[in-house]
DNA sequence: CGCGTTTACGTCGTTCGTAACGATA
DNA sequence: TATCGTTACGAACGACGTAAACGCG
């Protein structure tokens, strides 16, 4: 067993039992990973694919086991490397964050421009998926790093560092009925305008959903996108009311259309970084972590990291505090 | 890096720097570890050891992370292998126990019969040591499974499966003092006496020391072996009452000698089989642990083991029971 | 017939062991 | 001077890439 060996069948699983797209993102050659998947085979006594014909198939059971277990080996094999960069004090590199829209384009930019200001030879490399893909190709070892939201408890698996607290908003074109009030509408009053959101606010469990079945309405989700842009122009084009992440609303949006307030029923929620236990980040990964949450030191940062010990974080700010400091 | 230039780097450190002497644990040659070593330590960019002169004089702290790194891999590595074998339905294979002497000679042995009927095929080595050192070697990986007894809490690290219940019991010559009552003694009267014990009941934390602390006393230790072979010979040469692991009691001494029960403020003691979180065990290691724990289901074990999570364990058998269960 | 895997083969790099050397106590 | 680590060198092994063969849709 080698690491190579290992390196090969987690790429090999990667790329949809393709060995041939394995072997381009390895750099390496075709027959290369597949003689080295045939001598781990050999080596453990079983096979790890199943064949069909001459095409790998399935995984079997027995493969899956063998595979959880080669990518924790190389997660590891990757802290030592990262941990030996860090101590050479190694200023290149590469850093992937798996995040969601909202959050790269409205979220990470300046803090990724504080990143690049100190470490300009680190490539960056945004991911950018929906929730569960974040969460997965982070388990994978595919993302250092990831960036999400939720409404309420923390994602349960691995470290999660509460960056920021912020609120929903409601975007309508000037003229639009809910623009007269000025001030937030109940969610009675909501339930009567055609929303655009985001595509996670149709899942029953989503926040949105849930709030509004608490009083017995079901909101009329008339479009959703996993896009804040395209979630403006859509209210831009008077199609509906806009519900959205208040980090989303930039300044020509308040020239242009009416900003209100979310209902109050509506939850607060919450964005963390996500990293899985035990990983070491690269220096520069921690400067991220840290110019998206200035209320964390670094060096308590660096324990929790280190020492994989639940920390007792400070309540985060909110959105408004945070962005403020920055822009101060 | 490699695989191989980590398990020379852990045999080196685990051989007290002795490049030569991990050479030939590893069944390589010494020139060979040496230039693995330089060649891990050249791609990490840093040194894993402080040279003194020409030998190895201490790991250096990056050397200390590096190898606690070094040891979860090869761990995981092991864990493939042994898991493969188990696929495979493997036979032969090694099982290295770190056990206690008491464990060891009093209660083991039915159960490694029971192994060695199943598995005649595989070599059993016993790893006596302090219950310190046990745990040392266990999480070194130097042994797959270790076996001891505490007064109170199972172990912190790891996962701590309870074997049975025991209490101890006195022993004396006939004739002594003690013997004449023929019942336990209070802890007063105890006191009295000296007594022969286990070397762990000399520590301040000890069961025994609390129990009589407890009542403002101080027990006189006149002898401490960790070899309850080692007691019972010099309770029969008339030096003190000897206060050891009921377990510790053969037919011969029952009648030669007088067993008391123990003071009732004694507390019970409990027999846990100890591994590390996640490890993979051969299955006669599992056969060995339901041996050892006919209580214990083979598949609930297995799931446990696999699994990782905190099982309810039943309240385990006493030692009476247990082994009349077995004798039977 | 194209796609993807396996087999075959030659080359290169690496590892390993033997032997000699260097340094240290 | 004995012990231990490093350097040097030659042999053997193993990995990799190219090229060709094989199966399947």
């Amino acid at each position: 067993m080698t690491l190579t060996q290992l390196r090969y069948l987690v790429a090999i699983a990667d790329s949809g039992l393709n060995i041939t797209l394995a072997a381009e993102k390895v750099h390496a050659t075709q027959p290369g990973l597949s003689k080295q998947l045939k001598q781990l085979e050999d080596e453990l006594g079983f096979l790890l694919f199943v064949r069909k014909g001459r095409s790998l198939d399935a995984i079997t059971p027995a493969g899956v086991q063998v595979l959880e277990n080669a990518r924790r080996i190389l997660a590891e094999v990757n802290n030592v490397r990262s941990y030996a960069a860090n101590h050479r004090r190694e200023s290149h590199g590469e850093l992937t964050l798996a995040t969601t829209h909202t959050q790269a384009r409205f979220v990470l930019p300046p803090a990724i421009a504080e990143v690049k200001r100190s470490y300009p030879q680190v490539g960056i490399h945004l991911k950018p998926a929906g929730e569960g893909e974040v969460l997965a190709s982070l388990a994978k070892g595919q993302a250092d790093l990831a960036v999400i939201s939720t409404a309420g408890d923390p994602p349960a698996d691995g470290l999660a560092i509460p960056l920021f607290r912020w609120k929903r908003v409601l975007l309508v074109p000037r003229g639009h009925p809910l623009a007269d009030a000025g001030q937030a509408p109940t969610l009675e009053t909501l339930a009567r305008h055609p929303l655009i959101s985001y595509d996670s606010s149709v899942r029953p469990e989503s926040s949105l959903r849930r709030a509004f079945a608490a009083i017995g309405l079901e909101p009329q989700i008339a479009l959703t996108a996993h896009d804040a842009d395209l979630i403006k122009t859509y209210v831009r084009a008077g199609l509906g009311a806009g519900l959205l992440a208040e980090m989303a609303v930039t300044a020509r949006d308040v020239e242009e259309l009416v900003v209100l307030p979310a209902p109050p029923q509506l939850p607060e929620c919450m964005t963390w970084a996500l990293l899985p236990h035990g990983r070491v980040l690269r220096d520069y990964a921690v400067e991220l972590l840290h110019a998206l949450a200035p209320q964390l030191d670094r060096h308590d940062l660096r324990r929790v990291l280190a020492g994989n010990l639940e920390a007792d974080w400070p309540t985060p700010p909110t959105w408004v505090e945070l962005s403020q400091a920055i822009t101060v």
